[in-house]
DNA sequence: AAGTAATTGATACATGGTATCAATAATCTG
DNA sequence: CAGATTATTGATACCATGTATCAATTACTT
């Protein structure tokens, strides 16, 4: 599981919320992305799913992780790997630190990041609604074995 | 073309220093990225190339903006319609700001993302090789005209 | 100008993701 | 709880984007 994420309690939780149904297939898959210490791509999350469940569909899974990504729930990882994995997503924490070595996503505290994108909207006069910040290198752990 | 772009000439230069033939298809392709206002995509760029250059080739395409990226000459856009869409590169200017409005993209000036990077990797332990920041929004022309 | 090596274009192919639709499972209604 | 209703599922076929192959071409070397 990924060092400090939300439980998959709270996920079924906003899903119901959502209006959308609880099924066995969706908990499974919540469980699933929770509990990866790496960003899965739909297609390894498929191959996980059928360990436990061997009938379940690939298009089963790629909705699922669409909603999942819809609702904020996962977030894509861009440029490891091409940009099909997913993580959980932390609301408070919005930057990614991945690491090259390992392949362990990492969240990191986002209050410098907001201050960048008010100074950015202050300084551009452009008025940003999103943004997508993913830092890349060798993590502390992996920097002790080299 | 881009607000601040580096020239077409100082591509080729990179591109002959890199070891690389200088074709006529690269001058087209380089200059087809260089005077886009907008993200391209691979298939994109390859229909506009082909409005001067009929025959030319999907594949050849397709290799040309994977050497372009490799030198850093063209930047992957994350995140706007997917991420198979290109533009052009500022060395020192990282922050790409992408307009949900009309699709411009621009770059801002990457000194706070600097400094974050720096807060980042002092806090974390972290050795921070590489980044990739994008903001979304309205852009400051859009909010006028709406 | 001839020889060598990289680039090109056409085609076929692989991969990742989507549309369709009958079967199934979950909710709603009485 | 039984039946009606609706969403979800899984199988299949499909499409789009990108890649491998290879003969033909183009660009450099001498």
């Amino acid at each position: 599981m990924l060092s400090n994420t939300i439980k998959p309690e709270d996920w079924l939780a906003e899903l119901d919320e959502s209006g959308l149904r609880v099924t066995a297939v969706q908990e499974m898959l919540i469980d699933i992305f929770a509990h990866s210490e790496y960003p899965l791509s739909t297609e390894q999350a498929w191959h996980v799913a059928r360990q436990s469940r061997p009938k379940t569909g690939r298009a089963t899974v790629y909705r699922m992780v669409e909603k999942l990504e819809n609702l904020g729930l996962v977030r894509r990882v861009h440029g490891y790997q091409g940009c099909s994995r997913f993580v959980p997503t932390l609301p408070e924490l919005m930057m990614l630190f991945i690491c090259l070595d390992c392949g362990h996503a990492n969240y990191l505290d986002s209050q410098p990041l907001d201050h960048l994108i008010q100074h950015s909207e202050d300084t551009s006069g452009h008025h940003i609604t999103d943004s997508q910040l993913q830092l890349y290198g060798i993590c502390a752990t992996c920097q002790q074995d080299a």
